[in-house]
DNA sequence: ACGATAATGAGAGCGAGTATCAACTGGCAA
DNA sequence: TTGCCAGTTGATACTCGCTCTCATTATCGT
């Protein structure tokens, strides 16, 4: 039940979302409970499609409102797509900092981590950069894009 | 007409993507010939409403198939988005590699460049990452989130 | 010019995602 | 327990960016 991807026990995990759906004025039902499961068990970018396959129980109608809430709350990212669904993964606090290896093939979108010394660069010329253009940075996003194993 | 970020004349841009075009059995047509202006004069990533505005001419129909033959072409890259449309800028070759500046409230998206060598050892960084996921590495793609001047 | 082939554009069609709304659920107070 | 009420659910209708269709038109090679 618990992705690889998960620094959090599930109880720690679902104690996390909890918290961060009530601060904002939602519940923490089982519906959403089965959905933040679903997600931690994939330990990868999930799409709908992901979703009801391996939650069938699941209206699609009410886990894309659900993703929304959990988005709004915080506890969830949708990651921007150019393929025909789009990926949701845990937010920053419950995932620690990473990066993503997107297959031009198949579309799979799988997590990897790179040097805090790299990292702490990248953010700093992004910085600059971002001044000049009077631009006020928030966070970044560096993929990859290659072939996966599987389609390589 | 011509773009700031154009590294090229307009003849030259031109010439590169009629033998492009050429290269993969397309005609480089006034349409065709008129989308790319509209693209380079605006120097930064554009969606389909930027280019109707800009080109009333042109058929919206005529506009995707031909950003579709285009890409294939090489010629034009589409961005992942996460907003209502899809952006597009010229593909590597004809513009030096860079990145972008993403506004998560109105969605604009202007070019940056950062140092040679973070952006080598990004490459590097990620390299072993993809390394040691089987992938195989094709191009990076690093985005800056927050807010625009406009929006700030 | 002529013929073969690619390109055009208006409109129909597709499909991921969203809005709607009546039925339902769970927490809370008395 | 009982009733109340705000939040939730899920089937369905709907939106809208984008693609497909196809008859017409433009372009290239000869």
């Amino acid at each position: 039940m618990t992705g690889e991807a998960a620094d959090y026990s599930d109880t720690d995990l679902h104690d996390g979302v909890g918290m961060r759906l009530a601060q904002n004025g939602y519940r923490y039902t089982s519906g959403r409970r089965r959905l933040v499961d679903v997600i931690a068990a994939a330990g990868q970018p999930v799409t709908l499609p992901d979703i009801v396959v391996a939650a069938p129980e699941l209206a699609p109608s009410s886990v894309y409102r659900n993703l929304d809430v959990l988005e709004r709350s915080g506890v969830v990212d949708r990651l921007a797509s150019s393929g025909d669904y789009a990926y949701f993964e845990f937010a920053e606090p419950l995932l620690s900092h990473h990066h993503h290896l997107i297959c031009i093939d198949c579309g799979a979108i799988e997590d990897v981590r790179i040097d805090d010394d790299v990292e702490e660069l990248v953010d700093q010329s992004l910085a600059e950069a971002a001044d000049r253009a009077g631009f006020t940075p928030l966070r970044h996003n560096l993929d990859l894009h290659g072939y996966c194993a599987r389609c390589a």
